[in-house]
DNA sequence: TGTACATCAGTGAACGCGCGTTCACTGATGTAC
DNA sequence: TGTACATCAGTGAACGCGCGTTCACTGATGTAC
């Protein structure tokens, strides 16, 4: 059947939005195409009328969970006071409800080992989509120079989120609770400098 | 055939061995039994003569990676004197060596998100070897306490292995080696309170 | 205004493939008598 | 000492399954005449 010219536009954006949950949730390998439409009640064939392939739904997911978690830290960041803003991004990154959610949290912790396993083409891809993220979290980062200020949003994010998926493994509930809050201190020490 | 007492047992180290590698290269949904005993030269019907599942061997491969790499860190450590031991870590760890391979590296960095999506039993298996491989680490960490130690090691290990992850998703030569570089210095400072 | 045709998002069966796992079998060696 | 049998690491075919991808088809709507 024929449908609303905007139709095909909304379920793309459906599409990539079950997406970016699922692939965050279970993984690159672990998120089918075949379960996602059918969540979607949708039926696995269609897929291929809005992407060329699961690799390219992947990049586009990444950027819609990258833009996600970038718009909820600047969130955060902005509706504090500027010298309280590093501490906050650090106790909104390493949350109870952060760590309890990857699908709805950062890509880097929840995909980043995936994305260094991708073909060469999507891992370019993805990887300057990563770096964007980092640059749009400069702004609230120390530093004399632009590049200074991203090359420390980097290595910020990029620690937190590596114990962030400690404290996901750690399946105590009581380890997992004195990591993230240790993390925090550690976390918010290491980047004022 | 019949095979020398030691022959069995031979063959599982070989299988773990091969298996620790693997799964750190491809990730725990990447690296195939198939594949595995191929490399090998047997055929992968013999494989559940030595494990039961693959999630067995997924443990067993972790527990060997995670021998190695503590074994790696504190020979590093233990060459050096002590107060350039934790600077020796870091560079080890974040070394343009252990970026370029996964396959022989922390198995935290490689296979930290796959541990995470790991049925409940496999999980709390993976968690306490992570969680000993810390354990092992925190005679190199400052800290008054026993537990501090571990924390700090547990802390400086999963922050480490984030920025090596986002090193390895970086394709950018350039880009690559300046993320290390400012790495060293800044999860050296971390480290040291 | 009515009719013929084009469009195209979504359907559902089918493709080949590799996965983890099972199982009847092989055959050299060790053991029992 | 010779013979019959048990053992068991490894073989290779087969199991059902879900994967990513393809494709002929449907059918409501828009367009052309």
């Amino acid at each position: 059947m024929r449908y609303a010219p905007e139709h095909k536009e909304a379920t793309r954006a459906r599409i990539v939005a079950a997406a970016s949950r699922r692939f965050r949730q279970a993984g690159g390998a672990g998120a089918g195409i075949a379960g996602l439409m059918r969540e979607l009640r949708l039926t696995h064939g269609g897929f291929y009328r809005h992407f060329e392939s699961k690799d390219q739904l992947f990049e586009e997911a990444l950027a819609a969970a990258a833009d996600e978690m970038g718009a909820l830290i600047a969130g955060r960041a902005e509706a504090a006071p500027p010298d309280a803003r590093l501490r906050v991004i650090v106790d909104t990154y390493l949350s109870e409800a952060h760590c309890a959610h990857p699908e709805a949290g950062c890509p880097l912790a929840a995909l980043g080992a995936d994305i260094t396993r991708l073909p060469r083409r999507s891992r370019d891809a993805c990887q300057r989509l990563l770096w964007a993220y980092a640059a749009r979290m400069a702004s609230y980062m120390p530093g004399a120079t632009l590049d200074a200020r991203v090359e420390r949003a980097a290595l910020l994010f990029s620690a937190m989120a590596g114990t962030l998926t400690l404290a996901r493994a750690t399946s105590d509930a009581a380890a997992r609770r004195r990591l993230l809050e240790a993390g925090r201190a550690f976390h918010a020490a290491a980047a004022e400098v």
